[in-house]
RNA sequence: GCGCCCUUCGUCUAGCGGUCUAGGACGUUGCCCUUUCACGGCAAAAACACGGGUUCGAGUCCCGUAGGGCGCGCCA
């Protein structure tokens, strides 16, 4: 049997660091197994589902590489859900209920003050005939309930091992609200059935919706996939992972012209016993990911561990894979990839590339301390054509025309030829600057 | 309140009764390299939440305490 797995975000807000793990590990999993993996969106909340996000949430997995071999939408499955509905109903597994919003949480309210569990109380079960005609009569539509068993529900965790869950302790789930719509628990089922997914691997928040979701499969008559629950990450300095607007999400480390794969490295590796590291390719993290290294525990992690790894990628990718951010940023030619094999160590981001170009290709502000000795190096400039060795031969000459060695040669050197104090090796830089300039930024006064 | 889970260096973790004077990674600090910054190399500091028990022996098993997470929606 091939794997086959699905990553299942609701369209309601951005993704986060928290989805993204689960949608990688989903996803590197089935390419280890040569399975398949479904993007499918959770939009059976008419109300908070949005078009924009899920258009969000297509580019979002595509900029982290993931691209899925099947997309569906629930809401495009509504006929398979009011088959199935009829199916529970059917077979006496499902009963209405006809409180309203507003009853249900007075309830609850009431429970939470008296120090009792907010579990739904199955007074509806009790209901006579009667009572129900005269409710329906009197305006009400009914919402279905799944009346669950009671009993233990056990499962083989893939990542937790044995587990399992008192379905006393849970609320009997709505299925099909008043107004006829399917709530996620049952589409979740519903499509997990007919599309035979094979493992469901999702964050460790589902696990009471696990056992909810065991005792519908088996009474729509199906056997259960296997279920592995991810431990949760958060953010080490309290940071709050909200899906909508937080400052964790997939879009804003992409505005932030951080790298994909540093992101799905901290994403991927977080919370495991595989050492956190940058991985430069999901074909080369697919080998990592396994359930057995995952943690039960919560675990934290540092957003600017993000930003440090992805530094790293930068410092070592090829000139190919930026050419493009390059020449948005105005960076091309024949010295664009020269340059960026100069510079690109001293990066933290793509785009600071910009701020080097100058240096090489524009013009800058030479920073002129005593113009005497620059003076003197300056007629010291080999004639072109120059190579990473002129650097060298240079200021060799520089130094015995001056009798300056260390900093005290160096510096004012490079505060003249790049206006600043730091930055990527000279040598590499000095052969794109060229003589011309060079000239110009030694004797400027 | 109930259900489920968690607790080893700052952080992520290894550890499945003796081999643990607790190992690795990231970070930190120092040194080296580089007479810039970064990279790289070397080194150091740094942890078994607490209390009982079981046992010849407990980080490892049991119980309790404390702390923490998740769930308990006509959200997903």
């Amino acid at each position: 049997m091939t794997m086959l797995v699905r990553f299942a975000p609701s369209p309601t807000g951005y993704l986060h660091i928290g989805n993204a793990r689960v949608a990688l590990w989903n996803y590197l999993l089935a390419r280890r197994a040569g399975g398949r993996f479904i993007l499918r969106l959770d939009d059976t909340d008419q109300e908070r589902s949005r078009p924009e996000f899920a258009e969000a949430i297509r580019e979002d997995l595509g900029w982290l590489g993931i691209a899925p071999d099947v997309f569906v939408r629930q809401s495009d499955r509504l006929e398979r859900y009011a088959l199935a509905f009829e199916r529970l109903k059917a077979a006496g597994h499902l009963y209405p209920a006809y409180e309203t919003p507003e009853e249900l949480d007075r309830k609850r309210k009431r429970q939470q003050a008296r120090g009792q569990p907010p579990i739904y109380d199955r007074s509806a079960l009790k209901l006579s005939a009667d009572e129900r005609a005269s409710l329906e009569a009197g305006g009400r539509k009914p919402h279905w309930r799944f009346r669950l068993s009671g009993h233990t529900v056990r499962w083989d965790d893939a990542v937790r091992g044995p587990a399992h869950i008192e379905t006393a302790a849970l609320s009997d789930p709505v299925l099909v609200r008043a107004d006829g719509t399917v709530l996620y628990t049952f589409a979740s089922v519903v499509d997990d059935v007919d599309m035979a997914v094979t493992h469901v691997l999702r964050g460790e928040d589902h696990v009471a919706n696990t056992a909810v979701q065991i005792e519908l499969f088996a009474a729509l008559g199906a056997g259960s996939p296997i279920f592995g629950h991810l431990n949760l990450i958060a953010a080490a300095d309290g940071t709050e992972m909200s899906k909508r607007t937080g400052s964790l999400s997939i879009r804003s480390f992409r505005a932030d012209g951080i790298a994909p794969m540093a992101v799905a490295s901290v994403a991927v590796l977080t919370g495991t016993s595989e050492p956190l590291h940058a991985v430069a390719s999901l074909e080369e993290l697919a080998p990592l990911v396994d359930l057995a290294k995952v943690s039960r525990a919560l675990t934290k992690f540092d957003p600017a561990e993000i930003v440090h790894l992805s530094a790293r990628l930068i410092h070592d990718k090829p000139f190919v894979e930026v050419a493009d951010d390059l020449a948005a940023l105005g960076i091309a030619g024949a010295t664009a990839e020269p340059f960026w094999y100069a510079v690109r160590g001293n990066l933290t981001r793509v785009a600071e590339a910009a701020a080097w170009w100058p240096v090489v290709a524009g013009i800058i502000t030479p920073v002129v301390e005593e113009a005497g000795f620059l003076a003197r190096a300056a007629e010291l400039l080999p004639p072109e054509p120059w190579s990473q060795e002129t650097w060298h031969a240079w200021t060799e000459a520089v130094k015995q025309a001056s009798g300056r060695k260390g900093r005290a040669l160096y510096m004012p050197l490079r505060l003249a030829l790049t206006g600043r104090a730091e930055g990527p090796e000279l040598k590499l830089l000095l052969p794109l600057i060229g003589r011309a300039r060079a000239l110009a930024r030694l004797a400027a006064v």
